[in-house]
Order: C-alpha cells, then structure tokens, then sequence
DNA sequence: TTGAAAGCGCTAACAC
DNA sequence: GTGTTAGCGCTTTCAA
C-alpha cells in the first residue's frame, strides 16, 4: 500500500504538500504540483479513507435511510436513491445505504461514529420516530418528505397536498362531479406516510371547495385486489365518472377492468395518475398524470445536505411544485 | 465526543481493556467486563469509525455497485440491494452504494482506498470491464450475476440457462410446438447482459433438443412497445400458442392484448414468465413461471463476501437451480 | 487477566 | 510557497 508520506519522499517533498496538493487547501507553485501528480500517478496512490476521516474528522460519506417495506413502489425509492448517489460523487460524497430496519438506532450508530458526515432519510412518516434524534445531533440531515411537524428540520418534497388538488382541479375543470381515489396499500395510510396523507387531505379539501364528492379507497397491489375495490366503487357511487390513481399497482389493472367493463376511457370515465411519467406514458392509455420529480427530489435533499455539511443553508422546507399533464385518459364529464 | 480512552478513565482499566472488552479478542473478567460495558452506557460511547479504520485497516464496509440504467427492472434489483444490506448488518457490516456510472474507477477508488473490504457487483455483463481489476485486486468481491469466464471469480447467480430450458421443457410437455420469446430491452442483449443471454442460449438449445421451434423477439418497455412486438410474432409465426417472457414490464400488456385479441390464456395460449413471484400472483391471469430469488441471491452474496473475507471460502460459481411454478396461464397445446 | 505504548496514514496548525 | 510536527482514536504487540 502506498502512503502519503512515500509519495512525499518519491516527489522531493514533504507530507504537508503533498497533503495541500490534494486538497487544495493552499497554494503550490505550479512546478512543486507537477511533480507531486506526477509521483501520486507513478505509484499509484490512493489516500487512506480511515486515516483522512480521523484526521479531519470527516468522512466524506452521507448516510441514506431507505425503506424496507415492499408496500413503496421500488422504481421511485430506486431512482431516488441513484439520484442522491449521483449528486453525490459530484460533491466528493459516498452513500452509505442503511434499510429501516435499525430505525432510530441506525441514526445514534452512523452518526455517533462518525461514519456518515450526514443523513438523507427517505419513507418519512408524519410523525416519524427518527425526528427527535434528528433535531439534536449535530449532524445535518435532509428528509425526503414533509412531517406533521418540520420545524428545526430541512425537507424535500413534492407538495402533495398540492398535486391532491390538482388533480381534483383538473376533474372539476371538465366538468367530474364524483370522483373516486384510488389510493395506496391501507397500510401506508396506518403508518401515517406523509404524502399519501397529505395528498388526500389536499384532494379533499379541494372537493370541498368546489362541490365535488370524493370517494377515497386505499388499495392492495395486485389485479384482484384492485377488481374488488373497483367493484366496491362502483357499488357504492355509480355515478363516479373521475377516477385519481395513486397506486402505481393499480393502473394497469384498472385501465384493463374498465375497459373489460365497456366504460371507455376517457369518454365514459376519465383517470388522472400520480405516478412516474415513466409509467404514465407506458400504459395502454397514455395516462393524465402529475409526475413523481424522484430524480430531482434526490438530487435537491443532496445538494441541502451538501449546503449544511458546508456551513450554507439551514433547516427549511422546499416544496417541489406538482406539475399536471394531460394526456389521453381524461375528457369532459356529464354536460 | 466520548473516546475509548474516557471510557477506560471512568472504568478504572487501560485502553487496551476497553478495546479487548470491544472487540471479545482475548478473554476478560467478568466484572471488569460489566464495568466497562457500564461506564460505556453511562457516557454513550460510540466507537470512532476511522480511527478504528486506520488502526486495524478493515472498514467493516462492503460497496455494493448496482446498475445506472433504467432499463433493468427496479424492483429486483432494490430487493436484492435490500437482501444485501440486511444481511450485512447481521455481520457486522454496512454497505457502500455505488452507481455503476463510474465503472471501473470506482472499483480502483474503492479498493486501493480502503473505504470497503471487499464489494459486491451486480449487472454483470458476460465480458465484463470490471473483472480484471477485481481477478487482481487482493480485495474479495463477488458478481450476482456469471459473467463468460468466471475464472478466479466467486459468482451467486440464478442458473438462467437451467431456467430457459425449464420454460421449454414446461411447455413443449403440454404439447406446444411453436414457442415465442419475449424478452428484455434490446439494449440489455447488445451489452450482453450475462442473465438475458443464458437464458436465451439454454431455451434454444433445449428447443432444439425437443424439436421445437423458439422465436426471439426483445422488447422495450411500454404497452405500445409490446403490440407492436406481438403483432410481428403472430404475423411471422401464426402457429404460435406458447409464450415465454422474460420482461417484467411486458407481462400486463401480454395479457391485456392476448384477451383483446380473443385469445384465451391458457386456452388457446400459454404464457410462462421469468419474473418475481409478486409480478406473478398479481398479475390478471396468475402466471406460471420461474421465480427471481431476489433475496437469495442478495443474502447468498453476502455470505460469500464474509466467507472470503474472514479467509474462509474462494472463488467458486453457485447458481441457484430455478424452480417453475404451475399456476393457471400453462394448459395443454395442440392435441 | 491486565497495562503500556507504538504505531496506523493523514490533516492542519505553526513555523519559516 | 514549503517544511515540521503534534495529534486524530483506535488496535495490537509486548511485557507483566
């Protein structure tokens, strides 16, 4: 293994310099710097991870709290956390992938031994058990998702609440006076996860405001299960002609049911999806839809994080702004 | 910042003792024990990670590289990561996430920084750039995934090829003789993908074994994508009454268009699929098929890195022999 | 069964 | 612009 102190040796210099050369942290004269890149390169130097954190006390690794449950849709959790490892190289950063499953525990260790400068958590619940942790050690840390209570906290998010009335905007807009959500597995609404939460909160409060009846149903994966919740719907509101989806399981089964059902769409009954564009332009019907920004919410919870662990930036909320694109599922409703 | 040292002033004992009562290296007395162990509790001692880096050069870190593109299917690639980690953390370990932008590089960085101690790899492709680095690197690693030569490589992988000569073998005893193949993206052939290309060379070479004639056709993601491949393959073999699939993505579209089409699953058609038993049940016809051990194979992974790491173990291939599941989309072929 | 002490390889004062 | 050096907190001989 080469040192440092072997390059210094190799390059006619001392550690010190070939230490600043590195970093950069002062000047060296252009001819001290070729030579010194030079060695690095001849010996193939790699610095030492261990010695580099002990010595500065950092270790240039972030934290990233995934969750553990099969009930999130994978893709998102995936292309989140590729974009938070991306981002990361860019500023010099590893990801240290931790599952829920330690919960608030993973927290104390990574944070009290200094293996992660920082933390990105994903799967944040309302009223989240991590929370308190959070708001007391020193590290940074940076939430993807909104808690009941953010304060002293620095969250990225889409704004749920938001896209929950967009979409009913949007329904209302064409004239849908009944609508019905289909929504996440029940569990995720037990847990209290943010933004299926708010995302209904901010739907129904828009009904309210505008007159329309919303019916709300949370569905398990899978085609049966979304065929009895369907079936229920129906049942229980036949007059529903406006359907949001939020439950990426559960659009194809549910263009597929309506279709077996003779109810066209978008002419008889009209869809609006929250889910990855991805999924929105991949189904049979190309789907109205508000998309999921993962990428950008992954890259803007690094660059927070990068902003705290730098001195910069603060606790604060930064609501992504839900954006809505029609597209062939939704069309006028009775006239 | 609590230290070892502190730990060992409030015990009453040396350094040496705390460390030993740490790490269980050589034997203590009971009571000197507890009153460690006790001071540890009381000034909630976390130990340095660097320190104990650089001091006994193992970082109780394994990088885990998983695929950049968008064109894998998400969710076995999260469940493996998950499987992998979780396992992990059982021994003692924690997981580096790297992207498989930076390619052979992060391998380099990796290794000769001694951030990890050995890695684990995954979208293994069958000549590989990164197998030289790691058949060199004194660092152990282990593919998922059987790249073309294997030589001085430990692999954990499903035996696609076994797998692809199962699907036939299913349906070729049900009678079917004229047998379609849809598979992955194009692009994952071109890269070849080590499990997308066993899998096709062992269902050919079964196929011709049994006289029975396989079409391959890949397919990109998207209902459209779908159509317009199923639409060739009955157009240049009529005759076709069985299906393989070995692409998530196309498994709802498959099904949704075979019953627009009046084709009846399992009457006139037979579908087996390559995917997770999720995407199996859930489906609207629950699908015969070969299951993806996600799990396992993540768990498997990780048992061999701590074999070769603690010195037990070597190079060696296991593949995981596949098992097909009869369910209702496999029925009888021409009588 | 325990202690003392020499590093591990690097960073960052502090000197010049 | 460059060199010297004192640690960073832990592991692990060596010695008792």
């Amino acid at each position: 293994m080469v040192t440092l102190a072997e390059v210094a040796q190799h390059a006619g210099v001392s550690a010190s310099t070939v230490s600043y050369v590195l970093s950069g942290k002062r000047s060296i004269s252009a001819t001290t710097r070729q030579r010194v890149e030079q060695s690095i390169r001849e010996l193939g130097y790699h610095p030492n991870a261990g010695a580099r954190a002990l010595a500065s006390s950092r270790s240039n690794i972030v934290a990233l709290m995934i969750p553990l449950r099969t009930d999130m849709y994978m893709p998102v959790m995936m292309e989140i956390s590729i974009a938070v490892a991306t981002a990361a190289r860019g500023y010099g950063y590893d990801i240290l992938l931790l599952t829920g499953q330690e919960g608030p525990d993973a927290v104390r260790r990574v944070t009290g031994s200094g293996l992660a400068d920082g933390m990105i958590l994903m799967d944040v619940q309302l009223d989240d058990e991590r929370l308190p942790l959070l708001r007391t050690t020193k590290r940074p840390s940076v939430l993807i998702g909104l808690p009941a209570d953010p304060s002293g906290l620095t969250c990225v998010d889409l704004d749920w609440s938001a896209t929950g009335a967009l979409c009913v905007d949007h329904l209302a807009g064409l004239g849908h006076r009944d609508i019905a959500v289909i929504g996440e597995a029940p569990g995720v609404y037990e847990r209290h996860t943010g933004f299926a939460v708010r995302t209904l909160d901010g739907l129904r409060e828009r009904a309210r405001e505008l007159g329309v009846r919303a019916l709300h149903r949370p569905c398990e994966a899978g085609y049966d299960a979304l065929a009895a919740t369907l079936a229920r719907i129906f049942d229980e509101r036949p007059a529903t002609t406006g359907f949001v989806v939020q439950n990426e399981s559960a659009v194809e089964p549910l263009l597929s049911l309506l279709r077996q059902q003779g109810r066209a769409v978008p002419e008889d009954v009209s869809v609006v999806a929250i889910c990855p564009d991805q999924v929105a332009t991949q189904a049979p019907v190309r789907l109205t839809s508000v998309a999921i920004p993962a990428a950008e919410m992954g890259r803007r919870a690094m660059e927070q994080l990068v902003a705290k662990l730098e001195g910069r930036g603060s606790a604060e909320v930064a609501l992504i702004a839900p954006e809505l694109t029609v597209r062939a599922s939704t069309g006028p409703g009775q006239v």
